[in-house]
DNA sequence: TCAATGTTTTGAATCGATCCAAGTCAACAT
DNA sequence: ATGTTGACTTGGATCGATTCAAAACATTGA
C-alpha cells in the first residue's frame, strides 16, 4: 500500500539531465527521442541507457508543446454539465462522428465544460486545444463570444447563429421540418400542435405566432416556418395551430400536451422540434391511453437511437449527427481562415408513430380538399 | 463564405507585444491578466486597451502551462478506438462518474486512444494530462505499461491487475460472482454453465477448468473462483459446469450457447460474466423460444443501464460504476505517491430473468440435497 | 597532405508565459 | 533635507523542450 515513497517531493529529471548524465548537449539528447534516427548508434544508446538510470520518461510534453504550437487536441465545449457529452443521445452520436474523425487523424479530444459561468470562460480560455467544437444549446451565444475570444478556429454545431461570421454547422432546418409536416398532411392530418423547443432563454407556455419569428436560436425560428409553409400547403390555418415552448425536459412537455388536449378539437398530429420531447409525448400518450399511431400521430425531429426503441417506434426527422461530428473536426483541423457556413440534409424516417387520422378510416376519404 | 480572409500567416500577438504597445514590461502585463488587483488602474486599462487594440485574446495557455506545470486535466486511455467512450454502456456510465467529478472541481478531460498501437503509444506519451485513468480491456497490460512509463500519477479501472504496484480501483470479482451463483443455487438451479470473458488476448471456445485458473486478467479467474465457491456449497462438482470463453460479442456468444444447448443436459442457469452477453444470451433464447426465467435464468454482471429494458429485465451483478468513476478521479487528483489499491462492493440486482426452474415447480421441490 | 565532402554534434535562440528579487517613485514623518 | 514606508514596476531567470546554423569530426580522392 506504500509502494516507492521515496523521492521527497517532485520527480524533476530533465532532458537536460539526461544530457548532462550521457555526457552530450541537449540538442542530441532531443534528438535521440523524437529523431533517433541522425544520431549515431552508439551515442543513442549511451542517452537511452542514461535515461533509463534517471528513470526519465521521455520528453515531457509541456515542453514540446510550446515550442511546436499544435496540441494535437480538440476541444469539444458546451455550457451543460461534462456528463452531457455521455447521457444526451444527440451528443452522444455526434461525438461518435467527431471520434471517429478523430481517430483517424489521430488528434485526441478535450471535453471543456464547467458548472458555472465564471468556471466555464475560464474552461474555454485555458483548454490546451487546436481548436473548438461548440455544442450551442442554452447559453450558446455566450459559449460562442468566449470561444471566439481564444482566436482558434472553431465551428458551432447544430443551431444557427446568423452571424455569418461564426462558423457553423447545421441542418436545414426549414426543410426539416417542412418534410415533417408535409408527411403528416399527406397522410390526412388537419389538426396539428407544436412542441416547440425555447424561444427565449428559459421561457415556456403557449406562444403566439408573432413571437416564433425570432427566436434565440434561429434554428427554432426556422423549424416553425417549415411546418407552417407545409400546413399553410395542405389548406389549413397555420395562425390556427396551437404551439407550445417548452425546456426540452418532461415538466413543460407534460404541460403541454394537457394544453393541447383539454382544447375543444385536439390535435390528431403533434410536430415536435426534437425526439427527446417526442419520446415524452409518446409516453403520456400511452399514459393516457391515447393509441399512437390511431388515435394521434407524433413526429420527432434529430434522429436519436432511442427512437428506434420507443413504442411504437418514432418517425422523425433525421440529421445527419456522425456526419455533423465528423465535418466538424474537418472543417478545424483543415483551417485556412475561412469562415465556413455548411448546412447538411435531414431525412424522413418514417417508424411506427405516424398513421393516417382515424377520422380518416371511418368517414370518406378528404382528398380533394387538400389541395 | 470569406471573411477576415487578411493575415497572411499566424497572429503572433504575444503578451510581450501587448506590453511594448502599451509601454510596460512582460511583468505587468502578465499581471493584469493574472492579478489585475495589483495593477495601478491606470496602467491596467492602458495595457487592456492596447490588447484590444492588438486583438490579443488573453494569455495563451501553452506558456503558462510550462511555468505552472499543471494542465488541469485528466486524461481516460483506452485501446478502443474513441468512440468506445460514447457507445459502451459500462464506460458510458463510468464516465458519468468521471464527468460528476471532473465537473465539481474543475478539471478537464481528455480522451486519449488510437487506432494502432503505435499511435496509442504516442499519445499518452504526449498527452497533456495532469494523471491518467485507465480502462483496461484488451491490450491492458500494454496500455498500463505506457501509462506508467508517463511518471504521472493513474488508476487502473476495472480489470484486476496483481502487479501491487500498480494503483487500481475495481470490484471484488470473487464475491461478486460468488453472490450471482449463490442466487441461482439459492433458487433451486442445480445445472450451470459459465459464459466467460477471455482468459487469454483473442482467444474463445470451450475451457478447460485448468486454464480458468490464471487468466490475462485476475478479474476473469476471480470470477470462476467465485462461481465455484458457491456451486460448490449447493452440492454440485464445479468441474462438471461448462465454461465457455467468449470475445464479449455477439458472435463467440452465440456459439458458446449453441454449444451449452446442444449438450444432453443442457443448463437452466446461465452465468455470464458481462451484461453484455447477458444480454445477448437473452436474445439468442427468445430468438430459440426458450423462455426465460420458465425454462432457463439468466444472470449477468456489470449492471448496465440497458439490463433494465431487456425483455425480461436482467437479473445482474451491479458494479458501483459512477463510484468507480468519481473515486478514480479523486485518486489521481489527490495522489501523494501512494500506491491505492481500493475494491468497491458490488451488489445483486434482482430483475426479471431468473427464476426458480422450472422443474422445481413440476417435480416436488428437492430442497434436501442441497446441504 | 590537403581539399572536398559528408556525417554528427554542439550551443545559442526560441516558444509564451509566470515569478520574484530588486528597483523606482511618491507621500508622509521626522 | 532625509529617512521610511508602501505601492507599483521592472527585467532577468525559469519552465522543458525543439530547431538550426555553425563547428567538429570522419572519410575519401587526388
Amino acid at each position: 500500500m506504500d509502494t516507492k515513497a521515496r523521492e521527497p517531493k517532485t520527480r524533476p529529471v530533465r532532458l537536460a539531465d539526461v544530457a548532462k548524465a550521457a555526457g552530450v548537449s541537449h540538442g542530441t539528447a532531443s534528438n535521440v527521442f523524437s529523431r533517433p534516427e541522425i544520431v549515431r548508434e552508439e551515442v543513442r544508446e549511451r542517452v537511452k541507457a542514461a535515461a533509463e538510470k534517471l528513470g526519465y520518461g521521455g520528453p515531457d510534453p509541456k515542453g514540446r508543446l510550446l515550442r511546436a504550437g499544435k496540441v494535437n487536441a480538440i476541444g469539444v465545449a458546451t455550457a451543460e454539465p461534462l456528463s452531457y457529452f455521455f447521457d444526451d443521445p444527440f451528443a452522444r452520436v455526434v461525438m461518435s462522428g467527431i471520434s471517429e474523425a478523430c481517430d483517424r487523424t489521430g488528434a485526441g479530444i478535450s471535453l471543456v465544460s464547467a458548472a458555472n459561468d465564471e468556471q466555464l470562460a475560464w474552461n474555454i480560455r485555458s483548454a490546451l486545444v487546436d481548436g473548438f467544437i461548440v455544442f450551442c444549446l442554452e447559453g450558446g451565444s455566450r459559449l460562442v463570444e468566449l470561444t471566439r475570444e481564444r482566436g482558434l478556429p472553431f465551428v458551432a454545431l447544430d443551431f444557427g447563429f446568423d452571424d455569418e461570421t461564426i462558423a457553423a454547422l447545421g441542418v436545414d432546418d426549414v426543410a426539416g421540418a417542412r418534410l415533417a409536416a408535409r408527411h403528416l398532411a399527406g397522410l390526412g392530418h388537419r389538426r396539428f400542435a407544436i412542441l416547440s423547443l425555447e424561444f427565449e432563454e428559459g421561457s415556456h407556455g403557449p406562444v403566439s405566432v408573432e413571437r416564433t419569428q425570432n427566436a434565440l436560436y434561429s434554428g427554432t425560428s426556422d423549424r416553425v416556418a417549415g411546418y407552417f409553409e407545409a400546413i399553410a400547403e395542405a389548406g389549413v390555418d397555420p395562425t390556427s395551430v396551437p404551439i407550445y415552448e417548452t425546456l426540452n425536459d418532461k415538466a413543460t412537455t407534460t404541460a403541454a400536451l394537457e394544453y393541447f388536449f383539454a382544447a375543444e378539437n385536439p390535435p390528431t398530429a403533434i410536430l415536435a422540434m426534437s425526439d427527446k420531447v417526442a419520446l415524452i409525448a409518446l409516453e403520456w400518450l400511452a399514459a393516457r391511453g391515447i393509441s399512437v399511431p390511431d388515435e394521434v400521430s407524433v413526429i420527432g425531429f434529430d434522429g436519436v437511437p432511442e427512437g428506434k426503441l420507443s413504442e411504437p417506434p418514432l418517425t422523425t426527422i433525421a440529421q445527419p449527427m456522425v456526419e455533423m461530428g465528423r465535418r466538424a473536426v474537418e472543417n478545424i483541423l483543415a483551417f485556412d481562415g475561412t469562415i465556413r457556413r455548411e448546412t447538411l440534409d435531414v431525412e424522413l424516417v418514417v417508424r411506427g408513430s405516424t398513421a393516417a387520422p382515424r377520422s380518416q378510416s371511418l368517414r370518406p376519404p378528404v382528398r380533394a380538399t387538400s389541395s
